[in-house]
DNA sequence: GTCTATAATTTGATAGAC
DNA sequence: GTCTATCAAATTATAGAC
């Protein structure tokens, strides 16, 4: 029992690095099974296909993304507050796991529908009504200027994520090494915080 | 002849629509070659492996990102009229098709030195050197604030290309369609404009 | 639970006729 | 140039011993 609990985690440990980087179609069981430390037919008895490994992989990804973002819709910090927290707590969760967001939006490209059948079955839930509403609340009374939360969310997440799915191309144009690209993104936790808050404040 | 060049189109059509959505080791040669009105054989005629074909789609899909970039490199206009051109350079490039920021990235992603070698044979350069003396001379001139200039190509980027990526995050989220979804992108080639340059703008 | 060996399927690639 | 038929390799999945 104690045996058994270990071994999943180590599959599912290894199953995350393979899928994040390859993805469902590019991952290879053997792979997997390599990185683990054990053989492919014990894969198999986990988890039943290749498929089903990679939904658990899937689903446990998405879930590491909503903690960030549900604060940010039901916690009661101010806006810019807000904006603060939900900048370093993305760029802290990718600073450990670039690969993540690459990862879920292909696969979500792949299968529209997961995420509809995820929120029907309460899985996944979407309530951004109190911060919406906040952030009307900040434009009536003068603070912010007009702007659509959506477009604000957008932006919010765009800044936070992009430059991970984007290290690459950032590393391989400017020659910076693995410690180059995190101080830069360590220097942007504070520098996107002023972006955004520069961006809608009403002076 | 006439015959070659236009099968060899349909073929680079067809295979630019499946590994962008699939990628490289998602993409099946008889889907394209279904998706061509061809079979599999005629593929090999005319490409002799699924890698030479692959390689073809991924550096002509580089190439349609960079005469944006190039023009923001490169040309004269002012610092806010380059934000303006950019965005809405990249925005209307992406309606037409969005899955090509995803697809390139995940392929460098896999392929790091991709990029290292196609800058060794000068088929892509990187000259940002006017645009960043650009930034700086304004933010001496008093009118920007100081900002890395990597930080703001990285947001602008960032801003325009993100949303096409989440795409099918957003539209699942917000239950809109499609008309839906390229209305709010219109909307943001003036939002982001405007995002940008009120967040760098010295008032 | 874990392994070795092997079956079953998918898929890129080629041979050869027209 | 284009097709049909087929091969060869890779890969998921399972059977069965320990």
């Amino acid at each position: 029992m104690v045996k058994e609990q270990n071994t999943e985690r180590i599959i599912l440990e290894a199953a995350r690095e393979v899928f994040h980087l390859k993805g469902m179609a590019g991952a290879r069981m053997q792979e997997i099974a390599d990185k683990a430390g054990i053989n492919k037919a014990l894969l198999h008895y986990y988890y039943r296909s290749k498929e089903k490994l990679f939904e658990a992989i899937l689903l446990d990804t998405i879930q590491r993304f909503l903690p960030t973002v549900r604060e940010l819709w039901e916690s009661d910090y101010s806006v810019f507050q807000k904006i603060e927290n939900f900048v370093h707590g993305y760029i802290d969760l990718l600073k450990q796991n670039s690969y993540m967001p690459a990862f879920i939006l292909q696969e979500l490209n792949l299968n529209p529908n997961f995420l509809k059948e995820m929120m029907e079955k309460q899985i996944i839930s979407f309530n951004p009504m109190k911060f919406f509403m906040q952030i009307e609340d900040e434009t009536r009374r003068g603070k912010i200027i007009p702007i659509q939360p959506i477009q604000l969310v957008i932006n919010m997440l765009a800044l936070s994520i992009f430059p991970f799915m984007a290290k690459p191309m950032i590393t391989g144009f400017t020659h910076m090494g693995n410690d180059d690209f995190n101080r830069l993104m360590d220097m942007r936790k504070t520098d996107i915080t002023n972006f955004i808050i520069n961006s809608i404040r009403l002076r």
